[in-house]
DNA sequence: GTGAAAGCGCTAACAC
DNA sequence: GTGTTAGCGCTTTCAC
């Protein structure tokens, strides 16, 4: 059937249903203003050659792509590859396909030249996925008001004038630290994730105000990890050596949890008897952890269908008024999961 | 700088620097037969006005998009994120940009429309990285011989014609079980994978192949799982009623060895001195699982890159001579990693 | 309801 | 070296 051949152009469907190409467009574009019987006729020219508009030369004359940039770094980690899939869902829902660009050194990328990439390229808008880093944006400080199109950040720190989508990494630390702190625990450390992280500065904030705002005195209960597992058997060592009758610990994402529960592990504490623990995250395997590890759990798909939904609004907030539009900001709240970790 | 500005076109350029557009096409190609100072002036101009090539223009004259389409699924995992990594870094290093698609259901999704979907935007080839599962290529069988583009299939069953790329998994599921009985282990259960996988179907096979090389007759001594961890601790309990007397596992995933040696743990079994395990991925966490995890590592950025350079090849080969290259079809071997699991 | 003409932004082919 | 002409495949505009 659908016979998909190499270059049938709207001109030679016209020709072969004895019509003008103007009327063979106004059939692939659903017009009604078109007698049935013509519709037909083409309709069958079009599957007997296999014809497939060519989005192209469509996007050219329409000046619209249809296409939405994504720039995204570390798909191998739980939260940018479900984020992404949130958008590719959102987006495919949307009628956009998707430019995808990934960032190997979140650090020190030229950005410059990905956005000047993805603009030649004629994306109706980009979603920056990228970890806020140190001061890895500082590009778009001085280009963004240029920018043709609307960008989107997901996972940064909000400012004005940004488009912003992000968890409220704050809350779930607080909601951790909390959560250990009605249980009863006190001198609960943190080892946490890089500080050049803007979610990992987040996360650090929230454990302090949990207890702060439990008029608990905290100190440099604190130790910074770069997110593996490994670090986290270290954070642990080093947790512990500075305060030998430490009670909990909230680790910034699962796989520092992990790493630090098997630290404990070997050095004969149980949890969470002797030692419980908290992660962020909820990746799948926290479950089947030893024991279940209690986490955070956030929204990234849903965050992801939201990012594609307020550029969406942008996008037609730019057609009809020509101003820009004003800003989106977009704060998700994540959930505490309790399991035996606590 | 890099004033990149909404609607600057070469001809807007061109007038600007007092030539012609084809002169400043000239100056955008890099073509060697113009006046240094007229390419400076240009150059000048082009950075003044932050000009940026309407890559859609090029696209629709040079029939050449530089997209290469991406199919996957299941992003989520280990395997299919990190195949993605690799394909991307390629791709880039190639000159390549890649639009992304995700397919949420494997089993069923309707073929037919992605691919068009794909040629619509007239991308040079599709890299196809779904897991084969049943028959849900099938499409292919009647539709392939008519697509005007190339596509490469990631890990899929290969035949006759067909690109493929993928990781030896009969290989490593040899290895593993290898491993298991050099390590004096006879009795060697499997937990599989969905045997409507095709990489589980092989790794079935691997481990079957390597019993048999052994003399060793396994009866049916496997229990099917689905990939995740908690079908790994089911699989554990079902693979025990019927034979008590087991003495080690070859798991399909790392996943399912992880929720298999908590099930064993559970039932007091020490690992590996009552059951010996053998996972299969490598993921990172498995070095950090109790016990460390012994398992088989794939290239799978590797395996990522060559998916694209073969891609490469193929286009190539398709410019010179007109008639369509031969078929490519690359196998990789994986390797194995010994932990204390074993 | 349908067609003819023009043009989206760019480059290939050919002049000079 | 540089400019002119034509046209990629499609849609918009305006006839009829």
């Amino acid at each position: 059937m659908a016979n998909i051949s190499r270059q049938v152009t709207i001109s030679q469907v016209a020709k072969e249903a004895g019509v003008s190409s103007q009327t063979v467009s106004r059939v692939i574009n659903n017009r009604q203003e078109i007698t049935p019987e013509t519709r037909q006729r083409v309709q069958e020219v079009i599957k007997r050659l296999g014809y497939q508009p060519n989005a192209i030369a469509r996007s050219l004359i329409q000046r619209r792509s249809r296409i939405l940039g994504v720039v995204t770094s570390g798909l191998e980690y739980y939260g940018p590859s479900h984020i992404l899939i949130g958008v590719e869902q959102g987006a495919n829902q949307a009628g956009l396909s998707i430019l995808l660009n990934l960032i190997h050194q979140p650090e020190t990328t030229d950005i410059g030249s990905i956005v000047n990439g993805l603009v030649s390229r004629q994306v109706e808008g980009i979603i920056w996925a990228v970890p806020e880093i140190d001061d890895n944006r500082s590009w778009f400080r001085e280009h963004l008001s240029q920018l043709p199109i609307p960008i989107l950040f997901l996972s940064a720190q909000p400012r004005e004038n940004l488009n912003v989508v992000e968890i409220d990494n704050h809350y779930g630390a607080y909601l951790a630290t909390q959560h250990l702190l009605k249980k009863g625990y006190q001198k609960i450390g943190l080892i946490a994730g890089p500080l050049t992280w803007w979610a990992a500065l987040e996360r650090w904030r929230g454990w302090q105000d949990a207890l702060t705002d439990a008029r608990i005195s905290f100190g440099d209960w604190v130790v910074e990890g770069n997110w593996s597992a490994e670090s986290g058997e270290q954070g642990l060592h080093a947790l512990l050596e500075k305060f030998p009758d430490l009670q909990a610990v909230f680790a910034s994402n699962d796989q520092m949890a992990l790493g630090l529960m098997r630290a404990a592990r070997k050095l004969g504490k149980r949890i969470p008897e002797d030692l419980a623990v908290v992660g962020f995250d909820d990746i799948p395997e926290s479950a089947f952890y030893y024991p279940p590890l209690t986490t955070i759990r956030q929204g990234l798909y849903e965050l992801g269908h939201i990012a594609v939904q307020t550029f969406m609004k942008l996008r037609q907030a730019e057609q009809k008024e020509e101003t820009t539009a004003i800003a989106q900001s977009v704060m998700l709240q994540p959930q505490l999961v309790v399991r035996e970790s606590t």
